[in-house]
RNA sequence: CGGAGCGUAGUAUAGCGGUAGUAUGCAUGCUUUGGGAGCAUGUGGCCCGAGUUCGAUUCUCGGCGCUCCGACCA
């Protein structure tokens, strides 16, 4: 994509009105737009990003046997009265015009249990697992810290079926594999910890992806090393030690939730009468998993625990382009000019995603935006590059640039 | 939901009971081209409502919105 064709403008002086360091950046690049508290659009860049970590996530749900959905935003009132959900103060309700309650989807179980009852009858049906990327609206109390806590938030709802807990425990495994895969796959594999939580009304513990960050709003009890924690709302040594660690080894650090597992067990098809019959013709409650990952605060962590003083750092897997290539030149008929319109169509036919920095503006402007937007490999051509007989290439976490001919670029973009 | 702070050009900010300044952006012209270039001329603003006042962007009250701390958080 060329640069003089992408409407967004990056700003120099951070937005008063953020203090948090993914959303002053993203807003600075002209990734994301802000509507109101913890409401935000996504710009080409932006959306571009969001896109990459969805299809990251997809590749990942589908390898687990996932089939994907999109389930109704509107929901019934109906099934969570009968799971007892229906008071819950983070529901956004409106009314129909008849006077009947609905509600804006916040989560899917009652929604995904109530369908299911049309399409589970045996135990030849299960084990089933249905997944989603949608985006959920949640009335918190207090949206805050840019993407990390919204109002209005993509999510990846999945949820699981089985005849019995030992098929659920073997899938719930899997999946936290799959969480693994994914943060592994965006950088944030390290600083990632599996992390033991409240089940809450559903069963004693589940699990928590942790991603360490001094933003976070939730402290865990972690040992260097060990990429299991506990969160500080569960922590006793005695919990500690029933997980196999050692408490006088742990310390605590601040974290962010970037997933949450869970074993629902017949919490939602006891009272929605999501039931099968097994070998016997006896009628058994399906037992459930539901398992979140929000990609756009996933978005969010990454621009904030990644990135510098110049701004983003995206890893390549999630960047909007690949490469961000730069024309310096002071004629834009020169030769150098032309050297680098033929390379930017080069690397289209190669099928490389690149931004082409095509603006008439000044060296300075595009280098700072170059470090701003944050794509992995920075290409400039100009009449310095040229005359040592190629470009010059940056990668954006390093510091230094070297000069490479256009085939040994080429060669490098690929590799 | 409790507490604190804030709301002035597109953006970031200064200021005042007598209708507002700076930087940046944007427009035009000339110059300029390796770290947000220079000069000149333009463009553009006090969140909404009520009250006090001769006069309110400024003071008071209410509303709306934003940020942070806490509470909350399947």
């Amino acid at each position: 994509m060329r640069q003089s064709a992408l409407f967004t403008k990056t700003r120099k002086e951070a937005p008063n009105n953020e203090v948090a360091k993914n959303a002053s950046l993203l807003i600075r690049g002209g990734f994301i737009a802000k509507e109101l508290s913890g409401v935000y659009s996504f710009l080409p860049l932006g959306l571009r990003v969001l896109n990459k970590i969805n299809n990251l996530i997809r590749r990942e749900m589908e390898s687990l046997g996932a089939l994907e959905v999109a389930m109704s935003v509107l929901q019934n009132e109906e099934p969570w009265r009968l799971s007892g959900r229906h008071e819950l103060a983070v529901w956004f309700k409106t009314k129909l015009r008849e006077g009947g309650e609905l509600g804006l989807g916040w989560t899917h179980e009652e929604a995904i249990t109530t369908i299911m009852k049309d399409h589970l009858q045996s135990y030849r049906d299960l084990p089933r697992v249905i997944y989603q990327i949608q985006t959920k609206f949640r009335n918190e109390e207090r949206a805050k810290s840019g993407l990390l806590r919204g109002r209005e938030f993509l999510m990846k709802d999945m949820y699981s079926f089985h005849p019995d807990e030992k098929s659920l425990d073997e899938f719930y495994d899997k999946v936290k594999n799959a969480y693994l895969n994914i943060f592994n796959a965006v950088g944030l594999g390290k600083s990632t910890y599996l992390t033991v939580a409240s089940g809450g009304a559903f069963s004693e513990w589940s699990h928590e992806f942790q991603t360490l960050s001094e933003t976070g709003e939730d402290t865990v009890y972690l040992e260097e090393g060990n990429q299991l924690a506990i969160n500080e709302e569960v922590y006793s040594e005695e919990v500690a030690s029933k997980f196999g660690l050692d408490p006088k080894r742990l310390t605590t650090k601040k974290a962010i939730e970037v997933g949450n597992i869970f074993k629902l067990g017949s919490r939602f098809s006891e009272p929605l009468g999501l039931k099968y019959l097994d070998e016997n013709s006896k009628s058994q409650p399906v037992i459930m998993g539901s398992y979140g990952l929000g990609p756009s605060r996933l978005m969010g962590v990454i621009a904030e625990t990644l990135s510098d003083n110049k701004g983003l750092v995206w890893p390549a897997i999630v960047a909007p382009f690949k490469v961000h290539l730069i024309l310096i030149t002071k004629d834009a008929n020169s030769e150098t000019a032309k050297k680098a319109n033929d390379f930017y169509n080069d690397l289209l036919k190669w099928g490389i995603e690149v931004l082409y920095d095509d603006r008439a503006v000044s060296p300075g402007e595009k280098l700072a935006d170059a470090d701003l937007l944050g794509l992995p490999y920075r290409l400039v051509i100009s009449d310095r590059a040229l005359a040592t007989g190629g470009v010059e290439w940056k990668e954006r976490h390093a510091s230094e640039s070297k000069m490479l001919s256009f085939d040994e670029a080429l060669k490098k973009i690929n590799e």
